[in-house]
DNA sequence: GTTGAGCGTT
């Protein structure tokens, strides 16, 4: 009963799964644990972390043996603050089965309840009124993109490979990018430091005949075919990136 | 070393 989490589900047959939303990520269950069994019997407390960093993931599952301890917990320490962080505790929705919330919702109000004979919402609604938004209002930014997208990669990771190896893919970009940021970059730098080198060289230097000086003047093959196109240079060397990528 | 919407493991 030490480390929860790595024992696995001990036993959940009346247990009330608490989700605890918006703690710190180093906040562990040890920490919650203490916190949570004041206000009742906690069975179980297991944080959700991530299998490649193994940092938490912001949120953690308490289980409380009793609805009516679980409801107390979270009326108490929902909006507590903890580790400098105010927590959100509400009653977990999606469980790891689908079966365990059906019952857990039916148990939430007919196994414990019936001698109390309480009417209590199942849903904490009361608490969207004053706490949740002030909650969301207050802190929402570019966290979830890279979460977002770090999940989208580890679990996309498997059908990419089968499918597709290229389209939307950063390291792709990173790797392949380089070959092409170099043409790029190249056609740029001319472009940039010079944007008409042979134009303004050849107007200058020979007024009137501009295609044969322009070629021995450069010392670089410039037909009058390839004069405005700058980016045909860089295309060049990558006829077929262009064919399969777009 | 970081981050801040949401829903879980042997």
């Amino acid at each position: 009963m030490s480390h929860f989490g790595r024992a696995g589900p001990p036993d959940i047959r009346d247990t009330f799964s608490l989700l605890v939303l918006n703690i710190t990520f180093r906040t562990t269950a040890d920490d919650l644990f203490p916190l949570f069994d004041k206000y009742g019997k906690v069975v179980d407390v297991f944080i959700p972390r991530d299998r490649r960093t193994g940092e938490s993931r912001g949120f953690a599952f308490v289980r409380y043996k009793y609805a009516d301890e679980a409801q107390k917990a979270v009326e108490k320490l929902d909006g507590k603050i903890v580790d400098g962080r105010e927590i959100m505790v509400q009653f977990a929705k999606y469980g790891p089965n689908a079966e365990r919330i059906h019952k857990g919702r039916i148990i939430e109000t007919t196994s414990k309840t019936k001698g109390r004979s309480r009417s209590r919402s199942p849903r904490p609604r009361y608490r969207d009124e004053n706490r949740d938004r002030d909650c969301r209002r207050r802190s929402r930014s570019r966290s979830r993109e890279r979460y977002d997208r770090d999940r989208n990669r580890g679990r996309e990771r498997d059908h990419r490979r089968h499918s597709r190896s290229r389209s939307a893919s950063p390291d792709h970009h990173k790797g392949r990018g380089r070959g092409r940021y170099e043409d790029d970059r190249r056609s740029r730098s001319r472009s940039d430091h010079s944007p008409h080198p042979w134009r303004s060289l050849s107007p200058r230097r020979t007024p009137g005949v501009d295609s044969p000086d322009a070629q021995t003047s450069n010392g670089a093959p410039v037909p009058k075919t390839v004069s405005p196109h700058t980016r045909v240079d860089s295309r060049s060397p990558t006829p077929q990136r262009s064919d399969a990528d777009e």
